[in-house]
DNA sequence: GTATGGCCGGTTTTT
DNA sequence: CCGGCCATAC
C-alpha cells in the first residue's frame, strides 16, 4: 500500500471536521508510514476523540505503517479494545482486499504494555521473567508483613496503615517526587513518620526482588529505568514506528518520561487528552504533563483542538461550561454543539437518600417506557458506597444492574484463594501467595507458613522442595495433598492447572464459608475466564491489570443481550456516554467529597469530577441532591442524620442553568386541610399514662 | 502455635 | 459496617 492508495480512499475522512481532519493526517502525508513530528490533540468532552484517533491509527495503516509496529496506550483496557474495533472497521471498508483482524498487537494499557516489555527485557534487567505482579491488596499485605517486620505494627503511637503506606510510596514513585515532600504536601498526617517510611519502603523494595513480584508501580518504575539505558531505549523505540497516548492528562511524571526515553525527538509520537477531565491527581497524574508537551521538542510540537460537541444537547452542555467556568486555572475554552433542546438539565431535591433511590428508580422505568433502554441509562455518583440504598431499591424492583468500579470480583477472599495456587505455582518465591495458600490448611498458622516459605525460599526450585518439608503433625494428610496438587500443577497444560486447583480447594472452600455454593459458582466462572488465556502466566497478569469490574449484586453478572442499568462511579465512566445521566448526591460532603476539600487543588479535582459526570450525557441529566443524608460510624455515637447543601460548585450564579424539582410532588399530606392541621394529639403523654 | 471472639477505628476515586 | 489488632482458650 503505497501513498496513492491514501489519496484514492479518503473518502473515508469526509465524516470527519476540519480540526479532527488535521489531527488524522498531520505528518501523514510526508512520507508513507514514516513517523511525523509530534502532535498533541487538546479534544473536548463528546469532540470526538476516539473517532478520531482511531482514524488516525487507521489513515497511518491505510497509508502504509505496519500494524505491529504501532504502539497504542489507553486507559483501560476496556478502552482500548473499543479502539481497536474503531481501528479495524474502518482498516476493513478501506482495504478490502487486505483485512485487519488483531492486527494491532500493541494496544493496552501503560500496565499491561509494561509488564509485556518487562518480560521481554527481564534478562538485561536481572529478574526472572517469570515475575508475578501484586495487585494493590497483595502488595498492601506485603508492606503490612514488612512492617511487621521492622516492628512498627506495635508503636506507642499509631503507624499509618498498610493501605496508608502503599498509598504514600505509590505517590512518591508516580510522581518521582522526593519522599518529605509527597508527605507535606498529600499526606500531612503522617509527616512524623518521614524516617520509619522511608526505611520501611526500602525494605519493602528488598522483599519484592528477593520474591521476584512486581506491584503495579514496578511496571512503570521498572520500564522508566529501563530507557534510561540509551541502548536499550533505542532498541526498545526502534520496535514502535508509532506511539500513541489516549487520555494523557491522567498519565503522570513517570510515564511521561517513559514516552519521551522511547521516542526523544517525538517523531511518531501522538498524545491526546483534555486538561478540563484530569481526574486522577491522586495518582499523582499531573496536567503538567499534556501542557508541557509541546515544549519538549524542538520544533514544538504541533497542536489541534476539538471543541465541537457532538455529544451533549446544548443546555446541558452550557450548564456544564458553567460548571467548569468557575474553575480558577483553565486552559482549554468552551466547547459548542448545534444540537439544540428546549430541556434544561434538572437540579432535583429529594428528602433523603431513599427518596433519591426512589426517584432515579421511577425515572429510569419512565424514561424505559417511552423507549430509553436501561443500558442507554447510567447512574454516577462519587464514592461506590453511595449507591447502596439504590442497589437495594433496584433488586427490590427487579430492575437489572451492572455497577462499575468499587468492589472487585478479585477482591472475594475465595476468588483470591484460588489465584493463590496459580500464583505460587507460577513464582514459588511469592511470598503473599504461599502464606495464603499454606494458612488455608486447617492446623497451620502463620507461624508454621513462614517457617516453611522459610526453608524453600532460596532454593532453585521451591515448590518441588515442599516435597521434603515436614508440616506439623496436626495437619496430616492436608499436607500431601497440597504439595501433590502443586507437582500436578507443575506437569498439567494451562487450562488443566486451574480445574485441578480447583477441585483440590473445594473441600477448603466449604470448610471455611459458610455460602459455599454461591462462592463455587464464582470459581467456576473463573474458570471459564481462564480457558480463554493462552497460558497461566498471561491469564495471571491480565486479571491481575485488568480485572473484570462490574458486579451486579447477587444476580452474577447479566447475560449479555439483556437490558440492564449502568452504575457507574465518576471515575469509572471516563470515556463513556448515555441518553440520560443521573448524577447521585450532588452535595458538598459528596461532591467534593469532604475529605479533600481542603486544598484547592483538589477541590479544583472535584470540580472537573463533576464536569466529567455532566458532560456525560446526551439528551437527558438530572443531578439528584437530598437534603438529609444519613452516615455512619465516624460521628462520636454510632449511625445519624446530617443535614447537606447543594454542591458549592453550582452558585447561584450557575442555577439559571437548570430546571428546579422537588420529589415527590405534592404529596397528600400537603392536601390536608387547615381544619386537620390544627387539631393536636398528645400520644406521648397517652402512652406514659399506660404504665402509670 | 492456632483458632476465635470482642473491640476499636476509619480519608474516596484506580492501573 | 468491615477489617485489623489483641486477648483468651484449645
Amino acid at each position: 500500500m503505497g501513498l496513492g492508495s491514501v489519496g484514492a480512499a479518503a473518502a473515508y475522512l469526509d465524516g470527519l471536521n476540519a480540526e479532527q481532519r488535521r489531527a488524522v493526517e498531520h505528518g501523514v502525508a510526508e512520507g508513507a508510514g514514516r513517523p511525523g513530528p509530534p502532535l498533541l490533540i487538546i479534544a473536548g468532552a463528546g469532540s470526538g476523540k476516539t473517532n478520531t484517533l482511531a482514524h488516525r491509527v487507521a489513515h497511518l495503516i491505510v497509508g502504509g505503517a505496519d500494524p505491529g509496529r504501532i504502539l497504542l496506550m489507553t486507559f483501560s483496557r476496556r478502552a482500548a479494545t473499543e479502539m481497536t474495533k474503531r481501528v479495524e472497521r474502518i482498516c476493513n471498508k478501506v482495504l478490502a482486499d487486505r483485512g485487519l483482524t488483531n492486527a494491532l498487537t500493541w494496544a493496552g494499557t501503560f500496565h499491561g504494555i509494561g509488564a509485556r516489555l518487562l518480560r521481554d527485557y527481564a534478562e538485561q534487567m536481572g529478574i526472572d521473567p517469570a515475575f508475578t505482579i501484586h495487585d494493590r491488596v497483595d502488595a498492601a499485605d506485603l508492606m503490612s508483613l514488612v512492617r511487621h517486620e521492622l516492628g512498627f505494627s506495635k508503636t506507642q503511637s499509631r503507624f499509618p496503615a498498610k493501605g496508608t503506606c502503599l498509598a504514600i510510596y505509590s505517590r512518591a514513585v508516580n510522581s518521582t517526587r522526593p519522599l518529605a515532600e509527597v508527605l507535606a504536601r498529600a499526606f500531612p498526617w503522617c509527616v512524623g513518620w518521614h524516617d520509619e517510611l522511608k526505611q520501611l519502603f526500602g525494605a519493602y523494595v528488598e522483599a519484592k526482588q528477593a520474591q521476584n513480584v512486581l506491584d503495579y508501580d514496578d511496571l512503570l518504575l521498572y520500564w522508566a529505568q529501563l530507557v534510561t539505558e540509551p541502548a536499550i531505549a533505542r532498541d526498545m523505540g526502534a520496535r514502535f514506528d508509532h506511539v500513541m497516548v489516549d487520555e494523557y492528562q491522567d498519565t503522570n511524571s513517570l510515564q511521561a518520561s517513559v514516552l519521551l526515553g522511547l521516542k526523544p525527538d517525538g517523531y511518531g509520537l501522538t498524545v491526546v487528552g483534555d486538561d478540563a477531565q484530569s481526574i486522577y491527581a491522586f495518582r499523582a497524574a499531573t496536567v503538567r504533563n499534556i501542557l508541557d508537551f509541546p515544549d519538549h521538542f524542538r520544533p514544538r510540537a504541533e497542536v489541534v483542538t476539538l471543541e465541537r460537541n457532538y455529544r451533549s444537547c446544548q443546555p446541558i452542555l452550557e450548564a456544564a461550561n458553567a460548571v467548569i467556568g468557575l474553575a480558577s486555572e483553565r486552559f482549554t475554552k468552551n466547547l459548542w454543539t448545534d444540537r439544540a433542546s428546549a430541556e434544561k438539565p434538572e437540579l432535583v431535591s429529594v428528602r433523603d437518600e431513599m427518596e433519591q433511590a426512589r426517584f432515579i428508580a421511577d425515572r429510569v422505568l419512565e424514561n424505559r417506557e417511552v423507549g430509553t433502554a436501561l443500558k442507554q441509562q447510567a447512574v454516577l455518583f462519587r464514592t461506590s458506597s453511595h449507591a447502596g440504598p439504590l442497589e437495594v431499591e433496584l433488586t427490590r424492583r427487579n430492575i437489572p444492574f451492572v455497577k462499575f468500579g468499587g468492589l472487585k470480583f478479585l477482591d472475594a477472599a475465595h476468588v483470591k484463594d484460588l489465584l493463590a495456587v496459580l500464583r505460587f505455582a507460577q513464582n514459588g518465591r511469592d511470598r503473599i501467595a504461599g502464606f495464603r495458600l499454606l494458612q488455608l490448611l486447617p492446623g497451620l498458622g502463620p507461624a508454621s507458613a513462614q517457617k516453611i516459605l522459610d526453608r524453600v525460599a532460596d532454593l532453585p526450585d521451591p515448590i518441588a522442595a515442599l516435597s521434603d518439608v515436614q508440616a506439623p503433625a496436626k495437619v496430616g494428610d492436608a499436607w500431601s495433598q497440597l504439595v501433590a496438587m502443586l507437582q500436578g500443577i507443575s506437569q498439567a497444560t494451562w487450562p488443566a492447572q486451574i480445574e485441578l486447583a480447583r477441585l483440590w480447594y473445594e473441600p477448603h472452600l466449604e470448610r471455611i464459608h459458610e455460602d459455599a455454593g454461591l462462592r463455587a459458582a464464582d470459581l467456576t466462572q473463573l474458570e471459564q475466564i481462564a480457558a480463554g488465556y493462552g497460558s497461566r502466566e498471561r491469564f495471571l497478569t491480565e486479571l491481575t491489570l485488568d480485572p473484570p469490574d462490574a458486579t451486579s449484586d447477587q444476580a452474577g453478572v447479566p447475560l449479555l443481550d439483556e437490558d440492564y442499568l449502568i452504575l457507574s462511579t465518576i471515575h469509572s465512566a471516563k470515556g463513556q456516554e448515555w441518553k440520560s445521566v443521573f448524577v447521585m448526591n450532588v452535595v458538598d460532603g459528596c461532591i467534593p467529597s469532604d475529605l479533600g476539600a481542603g486544598q484547592t487543588e483538589e477541590l479544583e479535582e472535584e470540580r472537573r469530577l463533576l464536569y466529567v459526570a455532566m458532560t456525560r450525557a446526551r439528551d437527558a441529566l438530572h443531578l439528584v441532591t437530598p437534603q438529609r443524608f444519613f452516615v455512619h460510624g465516624q460521628p462520636v455515637k454510632g449511625d445519624r442524620h446530617v443535614y447537606a447543601a447543594r454542591t458549592r460548585f453550582i452558585p447561584k450564579s450557575v442555577l439559571p442553568h437548570f430546571d428546579h424539582v422537588s420529589w415527590p410532588k405534592a404529596g397528600p399530606e400537603d392536601v390536608r386541610t387547615g381544619a386537620v392541621r390544627n387539631v393536636r394529639i398528645d400520644v406521648g403523654a397517652r402512652l406514659r399514662s399506660m404504665w402509670q
